[in-house]
RNA sequence: GGUCCGUUCGUCUAGCUGGCCCAGGACGCUAGGUUUUCAUCCUAGAAAUCAGGGGUUCGAAUCCCCUACGGACUACCA
């Protein structure tokens, strides 16, 4: 049987980085697998539907490499993949549930439960639950009359199915990343399963479309751990325990600083990014900031999010996509929440921007050129500058900053250098040394560095104190490339006439 | 409060069938080297009494128990 995975989020804002890493797994295991990935949207709850979320969802997994085979925008054999286009077959189940016992209509309004929690809470401290001890004194068709609830349902007044959960079972599922779970079904609740709005909780749409899909495993977040007892359950009740998925649920996502699951705050309040892509909230118009903005690689992000939680038990850290397909393994997956590391996100960009062709970077440098309304003269001349920097810079965005002395002259100038290599006698070296570069041949590197040494012999002058203000004068800033090399590629007129008309005044 | 899950350098982690671990790698940090500068690269170093305690054993980070701490869940949210 094939292998069949789902990423189900519900579109209720942005995707952030713990379920781009569920998404990740998801997807790592069914390519290894040759399996089918699927993309499910669970907006069962109307009321926290936000738009332009499910765009952004799929924006997102598209930037990272991530594709799905079967899903909402894309469609397929076990369509519709939009649980809201799904509503009319949760119901009958819910109903069989009924029929069969294992479950019961609840009439109980959400103020009335709200108002017996806080009761309970002040006198026991402890939550209130609906399950087998307080059900009996509650709104049901468990205590109701069969002639009360009939008149109730034909009357139309509101009501929930909550599953009537066994007394003293022991509830066994096995993780693959945790190994055998067990639970007794006396401190689970009686949890709804079907809202008064005519939609299912995610409890039971999350089984029923499991089942309707065919899926094979169940790989999500920790946060569901507690609840796959119930799960379990359903699938006994619905019958289809024999075929039910294998379950394995990922450690969660931590705040960098004291602990706690990440979360959408944490990101800006701490400098780093928790979206892939930039969000803007489409009600109160708040931006937070996104990964591709941010200047980082699709492969370099994938990369480092895949080694958050999981490892190849190698030595190897780089890893592109293909790399990640052959090697994951559930059962390399940690147990332990991991916390999320800026620095190492920052080294896995930064080796992946020093590894990419020129080409791609400088095909990225001309974009930012343009943004910037800065001309520029060849695609050529562009992938040469790219190239000449690559090995220094960590964000994309550091390739306008770090290269613009290729396309413009400097207008300002790095203050340190001019304070440590500025000499009283500088300005008239820079002008001998233009002389002796009027006369010399730019067309090699070498040539250029041939003519500044000799110079440098015959002044009787040290390297370090001539080229750094040489650098400076063409460049305005303190460190770079190659100066030779810098030299060569913006040319000899560019060159003389920066050394001669550069205006340190700052 | 209850249930469940977890706990190895600052961080990500190796270690899963006990001895090769007075714990290895990576990021970061420090110091050297290469380089005309910055960056890259190379080398070296500091950094975990393996949460704590008790067992089992000739021997435990590795097996068992307890404790502590952390987290998740505990909605007609997912």
């Amino acid at each position: 049987m094939s292998v069949r995975v789902r990423f189900a989020p519900s579109p209720t804002g942005p995707l952030h980085i713990g379920g781009v890493r569920t998404a990740l797994y998801n997807y790592l295991f069914a390519k290894q697998l040759g399996g089918t990935f699927i993309l499910r949207i669970e907006d069962t709850d109307q009321g926290r539907f936000v738009p332009g979320a499910e765009q952004y969802i799929i924006e997102a997994l598209s930037w990272c490499g991530i594709y799905f085979d079967e899903g909402v925008s894309i469609g397929g054999p076990y369509g519709p993949y939009r649980q809201s286009e799904r509503k009319e077959s949760y119901k009958p189940f819910a109903e069989q549930l009924v029929k069969d016992g294992h479950a019961y209509y609840a009439f109980d309004t959400a103020e009335e439960l709200e108002l017996r929690r806080t009761e309970e809470h002040k006198i026991s401290k402890g939550m209130f639950q609906y399950d087998g001890k307080t059900r009996l004194t509650l709104r049901n068709s468990l205590t109701l009359s069969e002639e009360e609830v009939r008149t109730r349902l034909e009357k139309g007044e509101q009501y929930v199915i909550r599953i009537k959960m066994p007394e003293n079972q022991e509830v066994r599922l096995t993780d693959l990343i945790r190994g055998e779970v067990v639970v007794n079904t006396t401190t689970l609740d009686d949890k709804v399963l079907f809202k008064s709005d005519g939609m299912p909780t995610y409890h039971l749409a999350n089984v029923v479309d499991d089942h309707e899909m065919k899926i094979t495993h169940v790989i999500r977040g920790e946060e569901w751990l507690p609840s796959a007892p119930l799960h379990v359950l359903l699938y006994r009740f619905l019958g289809w325990e024999n075929v039910m998925p294998a379950f394995a649920h990922l450690p969660l996502l931590l705040k960098p600083d004291g602990n706690g699951k990440l979360s959408k705050r944490d990101g800006d309040r701490l400098g780093f990014p928790v979206f892939p892509l930039r969000w803007t909230d489409p009600v109160t118009g708040e931006v937070s900031s996104g990964y591709r903005e941010a200047g980082y690689l699709p492969d370099a992000f994938i990369n480092f999010l895949a080694f958050l939680g999981w490892n190849p038990g190698t030595e190897q850290e780089i890893f592109d996509i293909e790399d990640l397909i052959q090697s994951f393994s559930l059962e390399r997956v940690n147990k332990a929440g991991a916390k999320f590391d800026l620095e190492k996100a920052r080294w896995f960009n930064q080796h992946y921007l020093k590894t990419k062709d020129d080409i791609i970077l400088g095909l990225l440098l001309r974009k930012q050129l343009d943004e910037a309304g800065i001309a520029w003269p060849a695609i050529e001349y562009v992938d040469h500058a790219a190239h000449l920097i690559k090995e220094r810079i960590v964000l994309i965005g550091d390739l306008l900053p770090q290269s613009l002395f290729f396309f413009l002259d400097p207008v300002t100038f790095d203050a340190e250098t001019i304070k440590k290599r500025w000499k009283p006698e500088t300005a008239e070296i820079i002008e001998n040394l233009r002389l002796v570069f009027e006369s010399t041949d730019f067309s090699h590197s070498d040539e250029l560095e041939t003519a500044f040494k000799n110079y440098l012999e015959t002044k009787n002058l040290g390297t370090a104190a001539v080229l750094s203000p040489l650098r400076l004068v063409v460049t305005g800033m303190g460190g770079g490339p190659g100066m030779f090399d810098i030299m060569h590629h913006i040319g000899k007129d560019a060159t003389l006439r920066r050394m001669k008309h550069y205006k340190l005044d700052n």
